[in-house]
This record gives C-alpha cells, structure tokens and sequence, in this order.
DNA sequence: GACAGGCGGTCGACATTGTCGACCGGTGTG
DNA sequence: CACACCGGTCGACAATGTCGACCGCCTGTC
C-alpha cells in the first residue's frame, strides 16, 4: 500500500495548521482552510483532542495545539543520540568560546535546534530548543547545505528571503558559499540573519560520514569577529568540537 | 460520527510506544506490541515518516519519533496563555525565593511542566520543561488533585508508587491532605518525591475560578524548611505570585 | 554454503472505515 | 426577530485503510 494515509496526513495538516497560526482556530476555519467538510475536520479534531494533541477552549470552542506534544517533544529529545552524545562538548565549546552554543539538525526546510547552551554567566536568555532557523544564513543551515545534498534540494523551491542585507538570496551565490565551506571545512554568518550577531559553524557527521547536523557559536560581532573576520581561535574551537562529536558517534565501530 | 478515527488512534499509541521505550523499535516489535498486522503498522509508521513525527535509522530500519514533534511541542508553549502570562511572575518568584520555579498543569495522570526557571546563579541544571511528574507526591500535584475534580478522578485506578517513606500511598490520607491544602491555600511536599527536596506550590485559577495549573517552588529541604516546616515566607511568596499570575489571567474580563 | 529464521517492506481482495453534505440547536448581531 | 454563523451530529455511500500472504534481503548457524 504505498501511498500515505489519508486522515493521518490530514490530522498532521491540521496540527501544522494549528502550529503556524498564532492564535487558536475554530472547527470552520480549519475546515476551510483545508479544503476539508466540516465532519471531517471535525472527527479527526475529536480524535486529536481525546489523544491530548489537540486542545479545546471550553468557552470559544476553538481548538489549540495539545500538552502531549510537548511531552512527545520531549522524549524526543531524550532518545536523540546525537544530542545525547553532543551535550558535553557543546558545554564545553561554549565555556571556552565564552559564546553561546547551537546544535541543531536538518529539518524540513530549515535546521531544527535541538540544543543550546547559554552564553556563560550573561544576562537571561531564551531557550531556543526546538526552534527553526533558514538554511541559507546561518552558520549552522550553510554549514548543512554545503555538505547534505537533502538540505542543498530543500531548498530548490523556496524563495529565499533576505533577513539583512548581508544575507546571500541568488542561488549561485550559495553554491559557491558552499564550495567555500566544502573547501576550508566551516562555516560563516556575519550578519547575514539578525544585525550584530555573527556565527561560526561546522559538521558533525555519524560513523559512515554522512552529515547528521551541525555545532555552531553565536554572539555579537564585536566579540566573534576581528576587522570583519571571524577570528580563527574561534574557528579552530567549533572545527574541533564538531570533530569531537563526529568522533563520540563513530564510536564502538573502530 | 462520534468514535475516534481508528488509524489516528493507532497512530497515537505508536508513537507513544515509541516515547516509551527507550531505544528505537523494530517494524515487528511495533506491530505485535499494539497487536496489529505488519502490514498496517506499517502503513501508519510510513505515513508518519512522511510528516517527520517518526525517523527511520537507515541502518538498522528501526524507528524513533521524529523532529516534528519537537517542533510542534515548541509551538504548543508559544500559544501557551497561562505560561506566557506567568513568565515573568515566575522570574519574580525565582529571585525573590532564590529556589528552583516550576509551573505545571495537569496533562493525563500527572503534571506536565510548562515552565522552569532555575535557582538564581547555581551550578548546572537541566531544562525539566516536558517532563512529567507524579500528581501525589509533588506540590504541583497535590495542589491540581485538590483543587481539580478531573485530577482527583485521574488518580482513581492508578496505583499509589511509594519514591520516599513520606510518600502519602494510601487514598483516604490524600483526600485528607487535599483538604488541609483546600482550607490553607497551598501545598507542601517535604521529600516526598526525591529524598532532601521540598516544595511548596499554589494553585493558578483562570477569571471564572477553574483551575488551570500550578506554581511552585523547589530546593532543598535545608533551605526551605526550618524545623521540620516550609518557611512562612516563602509560602508567603509563592501564594503571592499564584495570585499574581491568576489576576493576570483574569486580566480584561473585570 | 545452504538453510532457516528473522527482518522490513509490498500486494491485492475485502469490507470496514472514514468521508461527505445536509441538518440541528445555540449564540450573537444586524 | 430573523438571519448568519458557530460547533457538532447523523446516516448513506464508497473510498479507504486493513489484513494476511508473500517477497527479497540479511544474519547467524549447522
């Protein structure tokens, strides 16, 4: 039977749908919105709800994502093996880099971040674990784009949005970035993504050297970079940290 | 058409199966676990792969939960009303006791935290937000099973797991816990979940006076204990942001 | 090295199952 | 007060998901 199934795909559709709107939505919007008759939406919207992804506000009716995703989420989390095996290096890389650590992993259209170290003893900071970030301007999605064919044919029909005027939007523009990061093995973001911040990022791949995600630092310019280049401590301690992890998920086969 | 759609239903115990067993599971294991036909199981478990809520290891074909459900879980916190309104009360609460915050709501048979704010300048601690705990050993929990009809019914068929000796087991010493808690206002748990830890939790009620969770705070029993009762202070402050954060959520209804 | 047993995955027939659109009662609004 | 819209229900229909046998592959074993 190969074709996916229908109210599975459906039900997965709504939660998306309830996921990107801000607000909750009625039973009818959903039901327009996905070209859906409204006792259609509705039975797999009961079905969410009795399962606890879904959520009803007793007094509008409308319906809002549920808590077991979040403990889904969660779990996640737990049985991630790179995560897993990344959490002391990445503790590391951020107490030597006095700069806050991501690590994240492809995702859809974009790199899902999957951890985050603070930047230490600062002021506070929002967890960002779970969050996405663009593929094409930041250190850690350049960084997948350059060396994950699935990442580098994610991006073939989006259109890409310019978040700075630093940030590459022209595809060639990108392939040869790309080549670049193949070429000296990491990558760079100065400002292409928020105003200020700079990141330096590089690859972690499993036993068979299939990329598996990316580390990267993060913080203000000022700090990472030196006359408009990323200082190459910096860049030798993410180089090393991703050579680390690599080296923790290839183990037990050597 | 009320009844659940029976594909989504089985879609939602696999992944469920798949949260709780630790390692990743074989097609096989997944089909004969909920006693389904191969077949079937793996019908769901593609049509999942395809929305990214399940991930197969290329190597060993097993599969896992997928990153989706990590994303979606971050969504459902950023709808979160009552977390978004207690954010900066927790803060508060955190530095004025210098404990650990926790804020939870009830979520199945336990309490799901939504928020967690670390004790102010500490060692290492570790995010808890997703995680689960137990509804009759914790100040969260005892606060939900006295205040909550639903909690108090949730806890009818489970059995009592004993984590310390001062676990309360037996049901008629919770009821009469609950309405001590009832008649005070507030939850205590000395050591009654983890050895050396006591909380101290109050109940967060919407405009029209339902419970929808609870703050709490935790450390250890040193600190906030003195002999062999929580400080009147910090119960002081707890109860205070409880009501903060309820008045907060009442907001534009006076 | 051939076999057996396990795996993940596919296929096609069947009827169970989810879907659809009309319909209901309640609510707020012009 | 009627209208429009809401969330929710119902029953007929056939599209849909389910089932169990089957396939090719790999692994370990005798």
């Amino acid at each position: 039977m190969p074709g996916p199934i229908q109210s599975l795909s459906r039900a997965a559709a709504i939660m998306r749908l309830l996921a990107g709107g801000e607000r909750r939505l009625g039973l009818s919007e959903v039901a327009t919105s996905l070209d859906l008759a409204k006792g259609t939406a509705h039975g797999i919207l009961r079905t969410l709800q009795m399962e606890g992804f879904v959520e009803q506000d007793p007094e509008s009716g409308k319906y809002q994502l549920g808590a077991e995703l979040l403990r889904l989420g969660q779990s996640y989390l737990d049985v991630h093996e790179l995560r897993a095996r990344a959490l002391v290096w990445a503790d590391d890389l951020a107490r030597a880099s006095g700069e806050t650590v991501y690590l994240g992993v492809l995702h859809q259209q974009g790199v899902l971040i999957v951890h985050h170290v603070f930047r230490p003893d600062d002021t506070r900071q929002v967890l960002e674990v779970g969050s996405m970030q663009p593929l094409h301007s930041t250190a850690l999605g350049k960084v997948l784009l350059a060396y994950d064919p699935v990442a580098r044919g994610e991006l073939g029909d989006t259109a890409l949005e310019a978040y700075t005027s630093r940030t590459l939007t022209d595809l060639t523009d990108i392939d040869a970035e790309c080549a670049l990061i193949r070429e000296r093995g990491w990558a760079d973001s100065i400002e292409e993504t928020w105003e200020g911040v700079a990141s330096i990022g590089a690859l972690i791949q499993d036993r068979r050297r299939n990329p598996v995600g990316a580390v990267c630092i993060s913080g203000a310019v000022e700090r990472v970079c030196e006359d408009g280049f990323v200082r190459p401590s910096l860049v030798a301690s993410v180089r090393s940290a991703a050579r680390a992890i690599s080296r923790d998920l290839g183990a037990g086969r050597f």
